[in-house]
DNA sequence: TATAATTAAAGTCAAAGAAAGTCAATAAGT
DNA sequence: ACTTATTGACTTTCTTTGACTTTAATTATA
């Protein structure tokens, strides 16, 4: 049941892989054409998967011959910016915000499924759910999460 | 006298069966559907069957094209050894305690190096030190330390 | 030739739609 | 009585759509 956009992000990302993750350049109504939806839902999938944060980059250009470029961001060691995550991570950030910085970690090859698997346990409500102001116990919790999710 | 949920938490299992343990993913109205109850009580059964501590994964996107997406957590599974140390972690540990945990996890190889480092940054008195009742915040010193570690 | 009009793109934004999440009240088992 | 299930009203999040705007290139006109 992937919806329109997961399938759009599928095939640019397709698209990049062909062209060894270099750029790869669209023209946005023939794509929404292609997959029968309205132009600005490409957009919709620009924004939502292939910002910087994602480790894309957009261009593009209006008018006739128009088009959009995107290019993967992609550092020799596949290091993304430190500061640059340091600062979107801010002095506070949800679960879901969470998520979505590791799996960009993933995806840039930065961290493995078990790295993100130990990261996001942290990252858990029940983890951090600390009954008491103890920090002791919040380890705890923690601790036993980050092992669970690779003993079982 | 098998449940409701019973049932549903079989299904589920089943299903996880067929696919060779890995990851399941469905759509929660389609299944509330199916079993005739309210779509809540899947969330429930989740809730009490399939988290963390009982070897499960959950995760689940909203929206069109929403879904739950159910992971088992692979049991190569030296379950006395985790009970063991589920027990000695208790409900709560010092900073040395937890190291030395990892530390013989590493040793044993159940972790790699770069594991340790991860886990051992969340152990940090600094990464708990923020207010312990504001979960966000909290969770943004945890993922800032543990993402640190990996860049030096 | 310089300017105006036309056409061909892409961008923006807000509303509608489609899921899943939460929580508290009730019901059913033990 | 106490714990576990069930339900439903309400909330939040993510996707889809479409009307309108902006920009660029091309063509027509003075």
């Amino acid at each position: 049941m992937a919806s329109v956009s997961d399938v759009i992000e599928k095939f640019f990302k397709e698209l990049l892989e062909q062209n060894q993750g270099k750029t790869i350049q669209i023209q946005r109504n023939e794509v929404a054409k292609y997959f029968d939806c309205s132009p600005s839902q490409i957009n919709y999938v620009l924004m939502t998967r292939f910002s910087v944060q994602h480790g894309y980059y957009i261009e593009s250009q209006r008018g006739g011959g128009g088009h959009i470029k995107i290019t993967m961001l992609k550092s020799e060691n596949n290091k993304p910016a430190y500061h640059l995550l340091m600062n979107e991570i801010g002095d506070e950030i949800t679960k879901t915000q969470a998520h979505r910085i590791i799996n960009a970690l993933k995806e840039q090859k930065y961290i493995s499924e078990r790295e993100a698997l130990i990261m996001k346990a942290a990252m858990e409500d029940s983890a951090l759910l600390s009954p008491l102001n103890n920090r002791d116990q919040l380890r705890a919790q923690l601790l036993k999460g980050m092992i669970s999710v690779l003993f079982h």
